[in-house]
DNA sequence: CGTAATGGTAAAGAGTTGTCAACGCTGTAA
DNA sequence: TTACAGCGTTGACAACTCTTTACCATTACG
């Protein structure tokens, strides 16, 4: 079930579209401005975005430039009134995908969106790079780099990071992580996870004794705090 | 530069196209009637195509239904006249990845271009040669040059190189190399890839025991790092 | 303070990759 | 036709990397 993301201070449009897009099967998350559509872009991992151009304090325009600027490939539908015809032009050039005058037909709306999840399918559903600290991983790659430079992961450390990272916040215990990460049905009682865990921690920490990102949950589990 | 394929069949606004694209530094082709676009659409490799709803004989939503049944994934932006407007829904649904309703404006043309063409970069590119390190690869000659001097590849060589080239940073699977340089459905279980990639390195890298460029990911496959 | 959970280290274990030599195929020349 | 050369493929095996286990020290919690 895609998410969508829709950035619109106008209450009235927001729960329209919110409605459509729910009948229409879509997860939906609704920002009324320009701050929490940024903080949200990346938050809750939407698989696109529609962005009001006009929105109180920042701009849709700003909005877009900034999330580019951030590495997103995030698909995004700008929404624009008609009379603001330069702004689909130089919207465009700001790295929007596509944008629709008001007032538009839902239907024509849904179009586009399809037809950009369409083109985007399988490539952009994750960000393709995450940085905390002085750490920054890039998926697509699969690399990452820790003050600059390279740091050598091996696959699995890489898919734990990455596991850990979709769900930074979240304490994760032993179990899900075998079940995720390592593809073990019932998972045996063993330390892998704990040795793959003090790894990464040697390998991304700054002192892994005193770990800050990847912390223990006694008796649960661990937790990224990212 | 990026080359766009035109397919109309009305002869004024074709060159008229034809005479901005070019004017704007993109190569151009241009085909006069669905079946000839739909030849060209792989013989001309274009990064994009801009295709006429209505053309002679093959509608133009025929062409786009046809490429995409063909695996193509290059970047449709279709043509409709005013009063058209069901075309529109139905082009993007058929695969189109944008429309734009004549008469329209140059510049905003190219902005929708320029946007396609920013979101599907890195993959349709198709420049003419590539270099890294002190190797030099011109893929229209089939040629590869290292400190200057012709180096010999076979043909299967050449191809597992430019596909490595294409995917720069990704790691790629044994499994997909063997679709895609292979055409092997079901990769049987062997050395043939390591082989292949061993000649390779051989013959490119300074030193092949510490491969600079085609870097092995253990478990997963390999990656060329351009 | 005692018990259980977790962290660290090293070594065994499992699986993957690099390399070699041999084989088959195709096209070319004698 | 036969011999030859180049390419692509395959199986064997050694070398290597990553993963897991084992063991003990340390830490957290009731």
């Amino acid at each position: 079930m895609p998410r969508v993301l829709i950035v619109e201070d106008d209450a009235s449009m927001a729960v329209a579209l919110k409605d459509g897009f729910e009948y229409e099967g879509y997860a939906v998350t609704v920002a009324k401005d320009g701050a929490a559509g940024l903080r949200l872009a990346s938050e809750a991992t939407p698989d696109l975005m529609i962005l009001d151009v006009m929105l109180p304090k920042m701009s849709g325009l700003d909005v877009c430039r900034q999330i580019r600027s951030d590495g997103h490939k995030l698909p995004i539908i700008m929404l624009t009134s008609r009379g603001q015809e330069i702004d689909k032009v130089l919207g465009l050039k700001l790295g929007a995908d596509d944008y629709i005058t008001k007032p538009f037909g839902f239907l024509e709306l849904m179009a586009r969106v399809e037809a950009l999840l369409r083109r985007s399918n399988g490539r952009n559903d994750a960000a393709e790079s995450y940085q905390f600290g002085n750490v920054s991983v890039n998926f697509r790659k699969s690399e990452v780099q820790k003050n600059g430079e390279s740091v050598d992961l091996s696959p699995r450390e890489f898919r734990l990071l990455k596991f850990l990272i979709e769900h930074r916040g979240e304490v994760i215990s032993r179990d899900q992580l075998m079940e995720s990460v390592w593809d073990y049905e019932n998972a045996p009682l063993t330390r892998t996870v704990d040795m793959h865990m003090a790894k990464l921690r040697r390998k991304i920490e700054e002192r892994p004794n005193e770990p800050a990102w990847l912390v223990t949950v006694h008796r649960v589990g661990y937790k990224f705090t990212g």
